[in-house]
DNA sequence: ACTGTTTCGTACCGACTGGTATCTTTCTCT
DNA sequence: AGAGAAAGATACCAGTCGGTACGAAACAGT
């Protein structure tokens, strides 16, 4: 497709690494919060220049937008996208709530960033606040075609309507994920998740 | 017990109103939160001097924790209260969901400023931080408590052991607290906790 | 070599934070 | 009246925040 225009462009080379930046950002508000990680710590931390971050990304609203876009891409798609493969649905249900408890890797930072950002919702700039609230209602809807589908297979009996009931799982993973951040016992967490969510098990 | 002792204190008399100071700042931490209040707020609000409110307090740490003092006091207390008053376990529950959910008057903020402290743990310094985990175990031994009797009564059928049924509605009843701080639907809420909490009311 | 273009980073801005030094005011006791 | 004690509040401290003005630097085209 492209005739490799190796063109370079007109004024001084660019040696801004946006990756790198947005990937410190993203592991700084994911491991300790977004309200405890300021710009100045970010820009310290990937040893950049405030203005370069700030011409890249515009403001901490964008920069938080473009985190939050990077951590749906790697980390919150590939998880929903589980929710479409049509395996049992105790199954599913199984390794959400292992994958919740259990950081994905040992150095990866405990609990969720989207999780976090939801808690933060209030504080948030416009831009970021809205991708959230975008998130929230397609990770919902996510849920409910996924019920619905486990539903028509007869493998579960919904307590409530569909829609009720996804929220309800949605509500949950939240307070899952969030304890998890928080340091708690993940064994404990893990037996209340058991007892949350046995009303979708047991009729 | 006093023989009135009238007898005034030595240096100038004090105009500071302890009291008020602390009913805005409980106000300001249970409204909007801990971390969106500053001491600069507090004093500006309730017409305070900043060195009167160090000379009362003695710092940030130490007026949180006057403030958690004050609340567990005048709204913790109340509550847990209730728990012990033998009434039937549905009741006692259904009230305290209802309690969780509609604030106790039209001006009281919504949900809960220990939650609110409980999810702020980690920035929180270490006088307030110790008061609000010994207001986390004490709320478990409570709520185990109360367990205890509604099971020998045959009310219930625990669904885990003591322990950790209380701890699953602790955390349960935090999570309302919080939805309903953030400003959610609370007709949501409420469908979302009883089915949380049916397990405890079906066999 | 010069010009225009783009990116670089230092060094700053005003606002705010938690906390205090300091002087004044108001009292009691001698 | 004077001394000592306690509380009053202004005006400050160093540090951090999000954000930017601006000159130096590094390139392409001429």
């Amino acid at each position: 497709m492209s005739s490799e225009p190796v063109k370079r462009a007109r004024g001084r080379p660019k040696t801004f690494d946006r990756d790198h930046a947005l990937e410190v950002a993203m592991d700084g508000y994911w491991r300790e919060g977004i309200e405890a990680v300021s710009v100045n710590e970010i820009c310290r931390r990937a040893n950049i220049s405030k203005p370069g971050l700030y011409r890249e990304f515009g403001g901490e609203d964008e920069l938080l937008d473009a985190a939050l876009t990077r951590y749906y891409e790697t980390v919150l798609a590939p998880v929903m996208a589980t929710l479409t493969e049509d395996r049992p649905f105790r199954q599913t249900l199984d390794s959400m709530i292992e994958y919740a408890i259990t950081p994905a890797s040992p150095e990866s930072p405990a609990g969720c960033m989207f999780a976090k950002m939801r808690t933060a919702r209030g504080r948030l700039g416009p831009k970021t606040g809205e991708h959230v609230d975008r998130l929230c209602d397609q990770g919902v809807a996510v849920f409910t075609t996924w019920l619905d589908k486990c539903a028509q297979r007869g493998e579960i009996s919904l307590p409530d309507s569909v829609e009720t009931t996804a929220g309800y799982i949605d509500a949950q993973l939240n307070l899952i994920l969030n304890r998890i951040a928080a340091g708690e016992n993940p064994e404990t967490v893990r037996k209340h998740a058991t007892l949350a969510f046995r009303i979708l098990t047991e009729p």
